[in-house]
RNA sequence: CGGAAUGUUGCCUAGUGGCUAAGGCGCCUGCUUUGGGAGCAGGAAAUCGGAGGUUCGAGUCCUCUCAUUCCGACCA
């Protein structure tokens, strides 16, 4: 490819409201034009870097012996509807309606297409283990697209799709995928960590999410570095802290004035906040069946030292959605913002955190503006409906598996893969017949890699204050060659050109900067791209015997013969994919 | 959906109620130059996000609205 044919070019300087450094030099070099919120075009630079990484994708999925196949983006409401995935999200799925007035979604994701197209072609237990995937557009309508690629509206989505007869045959496909992904990642120059993870809005049992860790990231990470356990903080145990037995003391009311949050409360009496209780007050949404949902005030009490995990909670009362409370919601139950508790709470499900079961003699709410009660024991002095774990874990908490301190890090999720189970097949009625004839839900996973955010992260991973230094695999090009003309002689553009024809023919892609112009702006532009192997061909290199060949990010060049250039580049071309090569181990599976 | 910020040419900016909206980058033409964003000369490109208002006069002040970005909520 020649530079002066390019559609698109470089900028100078970023677009002011471009934050993120991926995003900066993607639009820069000329990657990609942001059309609206969350919504790129992709030119052809970024074009060739998808295409790369897609073949990867597809290379890999047949490793693990995965079908290729194409299921719209524009779906019909009602498969939607069956598997009740219409009523249970939000805004963030499109409803539209097409000239006849039947309702569609724009998918989000291909669980229920899938299971549509399962039932009606898988029917025996013989047709069984599938393993079926594609690189489609997903539409969701994010309320807060942000940084570039690494958040957007419309993706492309390697999805693929587990259909098995068993739970066993499904926990091969898992951690098939399980492998196949660090694999992926790894070929394409990206460093992750598998966590485990909420099954948020996709359901199922199991699930695994593959992390970049960046402090640009929206999840957090809690890991332990001393057994290696790690966790989504959304789902993230810990070991709680002992509890320090004591006789149980009678309950006593106490004005507590200007004491609306823990620290005050705590300041107040002189005592840690350890020792008292925190109430949060929510709202759940409760999925009763497709048609109706219920509201369900929600009082969760932990202590007044530990945060509330609204995943969690979310998980443990089955809601489909949780808010906070608003003040007239928390009054109506006979509860004080500032100053509430259960005790004299009527019509509110109670959750006690298990820590906060246990501890005795809280100071919590005494549900009257100013005053507080002393010594409150849960069964004691107020009933829960529930018991369970629903407090964050943080950095310097206990690891749940070792007992050290646990630490914490933002990440971006790159890819997932959920144990699904039943969840699909059975609302929407995917059956195979086993060997006795007898109907049985077929067993499924779902896998997901985002193919810009994780083109995107690459980025963020692999660039210096130049720009962009793509690893071997994905670049667009493999080398970049810069001619720096000479007015008084044709040498330099000849042997370019020779070089140019000889690279190609020999099925190297090289991207050669035929540009009048001057050579800082061809360096500068080279080393904004980032394409991995640059040669330089200009009077003074081949006065110096041939062209000037440099590797991206080093800061060692060297003067190669014109005739041999064709071998050094092919050499050089399997040093960086030998490296890449050895960066591909086979890791362990941690549940 | 809450909080904040910003909208002036393709990009970055100046312009703080008063003459024809200014500069840099980029772009076009010509000359010159070619190893780290060259030089000279000429040129094109803006209904100052949109609507309404205040004023003798609005890019500038007010109201509404739209868009984008950041923080939060949300989300894979």
């Amino acid at each position: 490819m020649r530079f002066s044919r390019i559609f698109g070019h470089t900028l100078k300087e970023a677009p002011s409201d471009v934050q993120a450094v991926s995003h900066q030099y993607l639009v820069r070099a000329g990657y990609i034009h942001q059309v609206a919120a969350g919504l790129f075009s992709y030119l052809p630079l970024a074009r060739r870097v998808l295409n790369k990484i897609e073949r990867i994708l597809h290379d890999e999925m047949a490793m693990i012996g995965a079908q290729e196949i194409t299921m719209p983006v524009v779906l019909p409401a009602d498969i939607w509807q069956e598997s009740g995935r219409w009523y249970q999200i939000g805004s963030e799925l499109t409803k539209l309606k097409d000239r006849k007035d039947h309702d569609m979604v724009l998918a989000m994701t291909h669980e229920e297409a899938l299971c549509d197209l399962a039932r009606k072609y898988v029917r025996s237990y013989k047709e069984l283990p599938q393993l079926v995937y594609h690189i489609q557009t997903k539409w969701r309508d994010d309320p807060r697209p942000r940084a570039g690629l690494i958040r957007v509206r419309e993706f492309k989505m390697k999805d693929s799709y587990s259909l098995d007869t068993s739970w066993e045959g499904l926990d091969k496909q898992y951690r098939a995928h399980y492998q196949s992904y660090f694999n992926i990642f790894n070929r394409c120059g990206l460093d992750v960590l598998a966590v485990k993870s909420d099954t948020g809005m996709m359901g199922g049992k199991i699930a695994h999410e593959f992390m970049y860790l960046t402090p640009i990231g929206e999840d957090t990470i809690i890991f332990c570095d001393s057994c290696g356990y790690n966790s989504n903080r959304q789902v993230a145990e810990f070991k709680k802290p002992e509890i320090v037995e004591e006789e149980l003391k009678p309950v006593e009311k106490i004005e507590t004035p200007d004491c609306k949050t823990i620290d005050e409360l705590a300041d107040f009496l002189k005592i840690p906040a350890s020792k008292t209780a925190k109430a949060v007050f929510m709202v759940a949404t409760i999925q009763e069946n497709n048609e109706t949902e219920t509201e369900k005030f929600i009082l969760a009490i932990v202590r007044g030292d530990m945060t509330l995990n609204e995943t969690k909670l979310q998980n443990a009362v089955g809601a489909k959605d949780l808010r906070p409370a608003h003040v007239d919601e928390i009054t109506a139950v006979g509860a004080v913002p500032g100053f509430g508790s259960p005790v004299g709470v009527k019509g509110a499900y109670v959750v006690v955190d298990d820590l906060a079961a246990e501890a005795p003699n809280l100071v919590g709410g005494a549900n009257e503006e100013g005053f507080h009660l002393l010594n409150l024991n849960c069964g004691r002095d107020f009933k829960a409906d529930l018991v369970t774990d629903i407090v964050a874990a943080e950095a310097g908490f206990r690891c749940p598996v070792c007992g050290k301190t646990l630490d914490a890090e933002k990440a971006v999720e790159v890819g997932n893969i959920f144990k699904l189970g039943t969840r699909y097949s059975e609302s929407m009625n995917v059956n195979y017949q086993d060997e006795k004839g007898k109907l049985q839900p077929v067993i499924m996973g779902s896998y997901g890699i985002g193919v810009g955010r994780l083109l995107s992260c690459v980025v963020e991973q692999h660039h210096d204050n130049y720009g962009i230094i793509w690893p071997i695999t994905i670049a667009p090009f493999q080398v970049h060659m810069v001619l720096l003309q000479d007015k008084k002689s044709p040498d330099a553009e000849n042997a370019a050109e020779k070089i140019y024809e000889e690279l190609q023919a020999a099925g190297v892609e090289v991207l050669l900067d035929d540009r009048k112009e001057s050579p800082g702006t061809k360096f500068n532009d080279a080393d904004l791209i980032g394409v991995p192997i640059r040669l330089t061909v200009g009077k003074r290199s081949l006065d110096k015997g041939g062209v000037e060949f440099k590797v991206r990010g080093s800061n060692d060049s060297a003067i190669i013969p014109l005739d041999e250039t064709v071998v050094k580049i092919k050499e050089q071309i399997a040093l960086l994919e030998a490296e890449i090569a050895e960066s591909i181990k086979v890791v362990e599976y941690k549940e």
